[in-house]
DNA sequence: CCGGTTCAGATGACACTGTCAACTGTATGA
DNA sequence: TCATACAGTTGACAGTGTCATCTGAACCGG
């Protein structure tokens, strides 16, 4: 908690100030208002400074979605342990995790599901293992990807849960799917109450209920 | 089908090419590829000419996902006059007709479901009614809108001869949701084999079942 | 047939972006 | 102590969206 001397200190705050600017921008206007030269400028440092800690804006960007999947992937750990809830309780609040993100940080969570980039990559460039070899400790889209898994294993436990192991995956992935879609007709203003008569709140608790019924009838 | 001499005819060839090349470009890198300059470009014009015909980069490709919202509305509207097909049958295909665009052009699914411009806007610029009274026949977004709706309509006819008038809305809504939802993570590479033991096909049909077996219980 | 008008399109300019190469200075470690 | 690694700076470049201005030909009232 001192004052930070070495350098090695020093280049974890800049890096913290990137994320966090990078994430504030973010959520003012879009990715298209995150800025390399306004990200620097908020951290204390220059345009060409964020090149230090990340390949560049989509490798930024990548890293504060990798840092809201482990957000909300300790949330649903912390609900699954909490004792007061029930199993159902604990499905909803799984829901709602990830449901939040898009009412909170609309921008947020669209780059969560962000088209990823070819996966194959048998042969890719060659030019892009050098770099991540170079660059990070790792992969800066490899990390992303392994918390938004956490979060799914997390969210997986949940739903086993409440509906038995057998069914879990088949039903995780439907409830997800739901969540996600719930989150992301909300966002672009596709779930009109007048239209629908109903909300996303509603629609939630139609998932849960559902489940729910199928669990029991095991 | 004449030789077209005429400049409102000229001008609308140009606007349709304008409109094919921003799709074409979208498909291929996403919108960040569509550059005025080279849609002006492939449609044989110059960078400063799609001003004439929308307000900017952004109306254009509202325009474009405005043609895909018609383009699946007519679809549905084909498989719901179609006799030989069922009435889960027709679920299905309305509910595929979303995803299909998911698989065969992500990019543009993505513009779909973009975030919408402040609907209240009740006071707003002042500015932008100005504009959309100048520029278009009508404002860009609301012709997107209402193609979006018409889509929703045809979409929510097809669930109420299913599930019946009462509960149509509540299902059309979760429906719609659940295939967005899926359609969404598989676009992003959330929706893998191995994890979920399950496939994007196989939830469509579970999303049907659930709601056909909902329907005759009533 | 004619002259002015309208308007699709061309062009020049501007501010701004992501990205890289080259450079600087300082903490580090032998 | 001194060479080195390396976080950060700076200059430059190719694109980008957008606007103001200009041009020329189709239009239309007379």
């Amino acid at each position: 908690m001192g004052v930070m001397t070495t350098r090695a200190e020093s280049a974890a705050a800049t890096r913290r100030a990137l994320l966090d600017a990078a994430a504030e921008l973010l959520d003012l206007g879009g990715p298209e208002a995150v800025t390399l030269r306004e990200v620097g400028a908020r951290a204390g440092v220059t345009r060409g400074a964020p090149y230090r800690h990340f390949t560049g804006k989509d490798s930024l960007l990548t890293a504060v979605a990798a840092e809201c999947w482990e957000r909300i992937g300790d949330q649903v750990h912390a609900l699954r342990a909490d004792p007061a809830l029930s199993a159902s309780e604990k499905l909803r609040g799984a829901l709602r995790a990830l449901i939040d993100v898009g009412r909170n940080q609309p921008h947020l969570y669209q780059v969560l599901f962000r088209r990823r980039a070819n996966l194959p990559g048998q042969l890719g460039d060659g030019m892009d293992r050098l770099r991540r070899q170079l660059c990070g400790p790792e992969g800066d889209p490899a990390v992303a990807d392994r918390a938004a898994e956490r979060f799914q294993d997390e969210f997986l436990a949940v739903v086993a849960a409440l509906a038995g192991e057998r069914n879990a995956r088949h039903y995780g992935a439907l409830l997800l799917a739901g969540a996600h879609g719930i989150a992301g007709m909300e966002l672009s203003g596709h779930l009109d109450m007048d239209k629908w008569h109903t909300s996303a709140d509603e629609l939630v608790d139609t998932l849960v209920r559902m489940v729910t019924d199928a669990g029991e009838m095991t």
